[in-house]
DNA sequence: TTCTAAGCGAGACGGTACGTCCCGTCTTGAC
DNA sequence: GTCAAGACGGGACGTACCGTCTCGCTTAGAA
């Protein structure tokens, strides 16, 4: 579904002929995933696509062409928003997994990335569909580069042998603990302490 | 809010009067917080006054008489199953907290708890007054237990000297994220390593 | 219904002895049904029991226990308020007509009589058995006396011989109808010109 | 309120372009009209859009989007059903009035028309808005009328030189007296018998 | 005095309608 | 083929009354 709407227009080759009618706005696009973003902000109320499109200054037929419900959108402007974070492969184990832990940490709070996520994992707590959607489009992936980072830690003898899932949790639960709850500050104290608990 | 309807007819002394008018229907009461985190745990929907009201065989004027919003039913559903923990006050701190931990496994666990918790937890992440009563109604008072016995621990030497705070971030929030985003299991391996990441 | 309510206390004779339990508050019975009077001339919104208990500092039990409908009360407090007119026997008939006639303006016009007539002018045109109970109670008795006067009139040669129903309507609709449609004045004019239409 | 509906496609010229939008389904307006009429026959219960929607099978959003209450729903039905009658201006005076109170008489009596008639005055009757709105929509025009005729036959010297507003109430009050309050019939006679109260 | 019947206020409860808001679908015109 | 405008059915929301009910308190005559 995301894959879809990414990319548009720009496709491989030079062959691709523009399709018949009249081409798709990109730029409306964006507006409508800055514009959720923004309204997730604005914190509270419940989001729909009559909200998004109005303050997009959008029609709400339009969102309906794009996304099937204010999840998928949400889902759209997240990762949109959260690009890959460049992973220094040639640092020690231990300091890619703290740029893996700054980087969520940089999610979980700034702005255009927390809100939305916000919104999705509330969406997961309560919806099926939707805790399996976030899981498998956000969660699985980044769990699974610190899976990767994790094991080759262990190898190298610098991170405790123990249960790599377990690990992942000790080191990402809490940051998303306080900000999707207590609020409290995510610092670098906070990721120091984090990784002490797996350095052998 | 809560407190006022907990108690209804013994009170000190043998003053407390009856009010005037008709008694208040404690069995509806009851029936009404049950059914809510009965369909709580039937996952999905969002879930209205009137969905819980018909549910429950009561009429929506009723739940709107005692609580102002489902958030406030679902509190008080929850607060009202999940009993205060038994605290062996004579035991070793770190098996006491143990116990914390495992009662909070159950909570987070079992039905009649666990869905009104998500639902909670739901609101809090896209509602700033939601997360405020969420934090004061049910983190706080645990978090504050479980501050003490740290503290405890740490004057005793059995516990590591750190910020509390992380500390009960480490052992709680891995329980937290898996209950409501991963569906990894709870068991008591999970509590054992929990325990030897703050044991000093 | 209402010969029930009106008399309550005094009977025939010495005998009546009270019943049983507390008295009637009668007091509280006509300040209902003042309140209920003045409530209507408040105009527009719907009256309900509710509205006129609590404006009468009343309990809504007590109006249900003695008038099963607010047509019942309006009915009750407009026949309370228009004590039958006096007629001048001993006058020229066309003079008692004249007589009723200023009567009925009356009570059209002056406010704890006009305002419960609007109501149960209203029901009448929405309701069959309000429409029934409003032409028993208060239309027929009042057309049975002017239609005695007329018939006298007729026999004695002052009113000009046709059908006394015809007459009845020719004297009283227009002032029904300025006094519930139009707004237009009542005066002693309007009423000179309407008994001119009957007189031979 | 009501002219923007009436015209909905034809306008003056060819110019008229259609709006943006979906256009209005008139069939469906049409149809809301005629039931509305149809259920205010059924007399008795007080009508709201939620009966009016349901037994028109609209929804009642859409009634709201027209209409700011059955009010005006009303007034719409009975202005729609009760087209102007016809006036033969080249008959004599007395003539062209008979044939108002004839076609009053029959959008006293006759169905679609009539009950809405009954409920909008009922509303005039309790609410002051929609006494004015009676006033002005309903009776204005059709007293307009009248008084131009009267005016007409009184410089003619057939009708007698009297304040036309009382001559409209001579005439028309009685009509609506019968049709709203004693039920009694409404024939030629009765018509009859109130033109030779105004003839010379 | 005590008992008993009735009046009265307070307030819980189920129910219905209201007016509003949002959702998802549709039908149209414009680009 | 994309987009805006907007009608439409449907459903939930929060409120306001309605009519019934269960209470406790009061007022009185009767036992």
């Amino acid at each position: 579904m995301n894959m879809m709407n990414a990319m548009s227009t720009k496709d491989v080759g030079a062959a691709t002929k523009r399709p018949r009618g009249r081409p798709r706005d990109t730029a409306l696009r964006n507006r409508i995933l800055a514009t959720a973003a923004e309204l997730a902000a604005g914190e509270g109320v419940e989001i729909g696509f009559d909200r998004i499109a109005q303050a997009a200054g959008a029609s709400r037929t339009t969102l309906y062409r794009w996304w099937r419900s204010p999840h998928e959108l949400f889902l759209d402007a997240l990762l949109e928003s959260a690009r890959t974070p460049p992973d220094p492969a040639d640092s020690p184990v231990l300091e890619r997994i703290r740029a893996q832990l700054e980087a969520a940490a940089v999610v979980l709070v700034d702005r255009p990335t927390a809100a939305p996520l916000r919104v999705l994992a509330a969406g997961a707590l309560t919806s099926a569909p939707d805790a399996d959607s976030f899981r498998t489009h956000w969660l699985a992936p980044r769990r699974g580069l610190a899976r990767e980072l994790i094991r080759l830690g262990i190898d190298e003898g610098v991170i405790v042998d123990e249960d790599p899932e377990l690990l992942i949790d000790l080191l990402f639960a809490p940051l998303y603990h306080r900000a999707f709850f207590t609020g409290a500050p995510i610092d670098d104290d906070l990721i120091d302490a984090l990784l002490a608990r797996v350095r052998r």
